[in-house]
DNA sequence: CTGTTAGCGCGTTCAC
DNA sequence: GTGAACGCGCTAACAG
């Protein structure tokens, strides 16, 4: 119909490697096999199909390509608590060493738990290679990672499952056993517990420590509850100081934000100097917690090292699926701060 | 060779549109069918498809029906500066806003702006449908989005291109003059400035902006340097004070986190109080700027509308790739906060 | 080293 | 309403 309106206009589609095989007078596959590694072609012959390549503007598409290979290089990210100010900072990690490693990053972010189902169905269809998880995630769930063969490493989330499951960790127990060893020989009695949300592992994890070695001290903690966010900091801190009839020694905070809440309610609301009136502790080691107002005495998780093994056990399990399971505990390093009175 | 050892067992390929059919004794096409909105089936057929599908545990494989549709149903997402706690939020809506809408979220965190023609690269392959980007793209950049027909929206960055591109943005020269009269109706007259990184047009625009307003007060504030994080603020802080021999009444920075920052050096550094020594304001109302430690005055940038803004009009160009662009601005809401003494 | 061939899993005509 | 047949763009044998 068109009167011959387009000598070569319909670059409406993206061109194909037929496209860059017939500019560079080659076959179909010879273009295929230069754009993957260990593809056996001619020196010479490559050059002619990049020179095509780029003029068309080729790109291979890796939608096909993941087709045909059984490979997307697609790994999914479950992140549930993104703006908790802990979160970004590992999504910034994985994602970085993920794409140094060619693979893309399709991101889950979370409000609440109960959005897990819903991502996963995404997950399967997308046929990723891998998935990483900063979710909790039930039994049911961890089994279906199992039959659709996903390998999944969890981060920071111990399984409550009776299988293990490749999962890095920071060293909770360990943490807090540090930060009330610490404050026992600064001469703290009087303890308060701020946890974080019922159904998340590692907070559970760090109040259980902390309890436990006050314990074997011979102490007993009041203890409150607390959702991991500022607010609930400082709405735990007051709690504990009615609980207590306002003697306190020290707050543990199950995170930083929660003790950066609980310092702002100890200084506003009970006009308290912190450390020389109450001392408080978090855990995670985020950036604000090292602010000039704060300097948080915490516990700072090695994010980096363990973005970096969360990255490289995913990969290995995408390599060679049979590899048994694996859990990495990484020591968190004790901060001092200037939040407590440490012995 | 292994005598009939698996009576079903070769799950080990997830199952097709292929296996359910046959499970279902149907053709493959109304598999295809049941699971495409507008697929005329007839209910019956349809409910004995759905039901072999859940038994087999099928899911529709996205990669296949990507490349067929050539729609992936991806967006990918540039963002630069994820680790500055502003991101993080706009991150979790536009996660949210699009998965609601049936979109996958392909996430590039960059770390520095140099990393964008990579992630271009990648953006290219996976055939996106369209991508969200919250970092600087070149001319060149945003020609190559022209050139492989991907629908672009930028949030909360300026073109500087000479056409114009769909976008989305807080209006930050009217924030910045809310807060300039303000403090100049509180009697402020000794200003300093701390400006973004240099290649920020959001940064610029803002201090722009108030150093116009100043300017038409008859005022001419000191300025210095600074790169949109807490360091950079309280450095700043420092250099102002000298550059002006210790004489300011208020301190405008280009972001929240540098106000703190600031706020944190007048406090530690020059045992300042604020806001009764000097005044000091930021700009996005990221979620610290209201703990009880600052009370920062700042401008919050309406997040959840400005992410939903920039869905839809990504939505739209995908559906029309057609439709001019346009460019959303935002008005941006004053927090009076407490750290600074308005009029 | 190169080209030919055969699918990967699904969406979409088009006849029936 | 349904099924047969084809092709999306690419990879992976295989034969030359």
């Amino acid at each position: 119909m068109s009167g011959r309106a387009s000598p070569r206009n319909d670059q409406a589609r993206q061109p194909t490697s037929y496209d860059v095989a017939q500019a560079a007078g080659v076959s179909q596959s010879a273009v295929s096999r230069c754009f993957r590694p260990g593809g056996s072609i001619a020196p010479e012959t490559r050059a002619r199909v990049l020179k095509a390549a780029r003029e068309l503007g080729y790109q291979p598409n890796a939608i096909a390509s993941g087709l045909k290979a059984k490979r997307s290089n697609l790994v999914a990210v479950l992140i549930s608590n993104l703006t908790n100010l802990y979160y970004p900072e590992v999504l910034a990690g994985l994602s970085r060493r993920l794409n140094a490693s060619d693979n893309r990053v399709l991101l889950f972010a979370l409000e609440t738990e109960d959005e897990v189902d819903a991502a996963l169905d995404q997950v399967w269809r997308y046929r990723v290679d891998g998935a990483i998880v900063a979710a909790r995630l039930q039994a049911a769930q961890l089994r279906a990672f199992q039959r659709h063969r996903v390998p999944v490493v969890l981060y920071n989330r111990l399984s409550d499952g009776p299988d293990p499951v490749p999962s890095v960790a920071c060293d909770s127990p360990g943490g807090e056993r540090m930060l009330v060893d610490r404050l026992l020989a600064g001469g703290h009695r009087r303890f308060g517990l701020i946890c974080g949300p019922e159904d998340n592992t590692v907070g559970r994890s760090r109040v259980e420590a902390a309890r436990a070695r006050l314990g074997a001290a011979g102490l007993t903690p009041a203890v409150t509850g607390g959702s991991f966010d500022h607010d609930s900091g400082a709405q735990g801190f007051r709690r504990l100081m009615t609980q207590s009839g306002n003697a306190l020694d020290a707050v543990i905070c199950a995170n930083d934000l929660m003790a950066i809440g609980a310092i702002d309610a100890a200084r506003e609301v009970y006009g308290l100097d912190v450390p020389r009136d109450v001392s408080v502790v978090g855990f995670d080691g985020v950036g604000p917690a090292a602010w000039a107002s704060y300097r948080l005495t915490t516990v700072r998780q090695p994010v980096d090292r363990m973005t970096e093994a969360a990255v490289s056990m995913l990969l290995e399990r995408v390599a060679d699926p049979e590899l048994p399971p694996e859990v990495r505990t990484f020591a968190g390093k004790l901060v001092p701060g200037g939040s407590a009175r440490l012995g």
